[in-house]
DNA sequence: TATAAAATAGTAACTGTTATTGTTTTTAAT
DNA sequence: ATTAAAAACAATAACAGTTACTATTTTATA
């Protein structure tokens, strides 16, 4: 079996997530990276993210729209998606249990998981949106 | 402004998708209308596609793992992905009208929809797995 | 320190999708 | 029916996001 090797990189990578609360994309991870390790390269970065999923220690979203972003914070929770500038943001909201319970009942298979995103039109971009009438 | 004109090819699409069940790619749609349109290109079904989206006629499913799939029933309802091999099946439960009133209390923003995916393993890879015990 | 395995940077390749271009279809007005 | 304008088309190139490859460097172990 394949055992894990630390590397500078990947712990950068990590801290570098978990500081922000935005949901970057692993473009914007490269970009803010490069100052600390100028010749990393976005496959890095890229293979990285994955692999911390994998290890269950962040969550990629994928939103439908643009590319997926990456989130520190693996405890279950919703997202609001602005359809306007695209930006995702946290909804402090406990997924409900039911939902799931409810969902197996109509499903033949194993259900493990869900995600929710709620998609709208944010506060900034609502503002900008009534300037412009 | 820009009026709609006629195409078979858009019927087609259409028509195809309405006749099935297991949301197809843009892809597989493709391969399906070939045997009616031999020349068709696959810039054609993603453009009546998008089209047909836009226009509220049927519905993109973006459940995160691989090419977008499609659906004929706009109604909102929720969907199951089979992680093992990707399908997608409709779960006939109605989206609770009460989460979007709970994401609204979080969200500065103006909500306007949302979209669930639950995930697992369908009951034929289940049936798959346990002989390859 | 020497070795093996894993990770890296750099780059090419790949997948899904959209845009461009010259031609054909559709529509509506003659 | 003919014609003219707009829309849609097929074919293909371009694009965005992501993954795979390769030669080199780093890490962990002995």
């Amino acid at each position: 079996m394949k055992t894990l090797k630390y590397s500078r990189q990947r712990e950068s990578i990590k801290a570098c997530l978990m500081n922000r609360h935005d949901h970057p994309t692993a473009d914007v991870l490269y970009l803010s990276i490069r100052n600390e390790f100028p010749n990393i390269s976005l496959g890095t970065v890229y293979r990285n993210l994955n692999l911390l999923v994998d290890l269950g220690e962040i969550q990629k979203l994928s939103c439908g729209k643009g590319p997926d972003r990456f989130d520190a914070d693996t405890h279950p929770h919703y997202h609001f998606v602005c359809k306007e500038c695209g930006e995702v943001q946290d909804l402090p909201m406990d997924a409900s249990p039911h939902i799931t319970e409810s969902a197996r009942q109509y499903c033949s298979g194993q259900i493990d998981s869900h995600t929710t995103y709620f998609y709208g039109i944010c506060e900034n971009c609502l503002k900008k949106l009534s300037i412009n009438y």
